[in-house]
DNA sequence: GTGGTCTAGACCACG
DNA sequence: GTGGTCTAGACCACC
């Protein structure tokens, strides 16, 4: 099956991590499968109209972390997912990213509850069609 | 009352935005109260052991916010309570902090249910005995 | 249009300040409009025989501002107007350039009317021509 | 005649620019003439509140600019004018000082009327009791 | 190529 | 002693 990745750009996420954090939701909702062939470096440029080095970024940083597959002159394939980071590399770097974001937010004088609402929207927004994965 | 600052070096979020995420969460959870002193910019640059540099920007950015205020000679102080940016733009700032958490988070190959309960752990915390936001 | 930015050093203005000022004169001249790119960090250290560094500190400032954009990788560009400051912080920022400017011209050894002729005859200069901000 | 200094802390304008400030302004307004004696450095500080240093300072620089005479042993005392600046270097840091406050209003979307406004408001405040200098 | 962060170290302004 | 500005030069992120 298919994805259609889509980015949006002006935004402060960089795109390279769009297409990035896109792949791994597809792969987390199933939309993508292990096996599943992405479109080519080439032809993502093309049609999302970057630079063909910012689609292979991403893909190069996919397959360092063991989420796709390069096969030689065959394409790009999602790989059998496995873990990258240790769990407390992996606690440790989501608290710091956390912490940035509710300081932010408490400087808006914001409550928690109201911080839970844009967060939760906002989740929501990407979250899409695509259901969530419950046994991760 | 003073504050203790930590830093950790290797992650994404740079070392001046993490020293201005700890003050602010200080001011939020009545750490620092307003007229309390912070640490002078070279004594807090030798205790983390970064450039004094590193940390004037931090501070620097902080006055701007109307966070902290600087009294030249004297030292940097908490800053009285104030409203600096108009609502719209404190909508923008804060759904790009929430854009960046959730594309770190993603990226940490976490699940929408696992980064929501990351955050609602955090938030717990914070909240510990401290009133909201919205109660002052 | 480009915009041709010139400094002096010696005098009591820093230089990223002149910068700053410079620009934001700029657009109000009708010089820079909205999505025109300024001359790159680098670029403009040259020219000005200064340090980059203090080139990217007048521009981090106007990004703050809401005046210009940084796309990263790309450059930088001047923004769509937006209102980024609630009048109170607008007043509060007045006064102190105010303040500032008249210690400034008292030193001069400037009586009143002789400082009120100079802002007269500079206001007018800027107002060669170009529409008032209010007309917009 | 004596003069009745004061200042006010918190601002941004230094207290010892402060202190130059109401010495030329209370010259320019005939409340200090050539030959009266000003406050001691000690004295004048002890009734201030501030740091000896701050008063010598502003002091010494008023010495340097030939507005007032140390005689030793005796105290101080101001001078007969004399003019400290050239025209050239007087008109470009007005220039300066000018360009930067005005570009700040600008920045805040005032009106060139508004900017006078509070330009106008502003010196009027300064000028309090005292008459303006008519024949400099 | 672009901007962003950080270091090392200098000099100035202020109290 | 405090903070503010600037330089020289490094390394990284992004396109």
């Amino acid at each position: 099956m298919a994805i259609e990745i889509q980015i949006t750009t002006g935004g402060t996420v960089p795109i390279y991590r769009q297409i990035m954090d896109q792949v791994r939701r597809g792969i987390a909702g199933r939309t993508l499968e292990t096996g599943d062939q992405l479109p080519s470096v080439r032809a993502l440029a093309e049609r999302l109209l970057v630079n063909h080095n910012t689609v292979a970024k991403a893909y190069n940083e996919l397959v360092r972390d063991g989420v796709i597959e390069s096969r030689h002159g065959k394409g790009v394939f999602i790989a059998a997912n496995r873990q990258v980071y240790t769990k407390a590399e992996q606690k440790r770097r989501l608290e710091q990213a956390l912490d940035s974001f509710i300081s932010e937010a408490l400087l808006l004088q914001l409550s928690h509850d109201e911080i839970r609402e844009a967060f939760d929207r906002r989740l929501r927004e990407l979250n899409g069609g695509s259901p969530q994965a419950k046994d991760k």
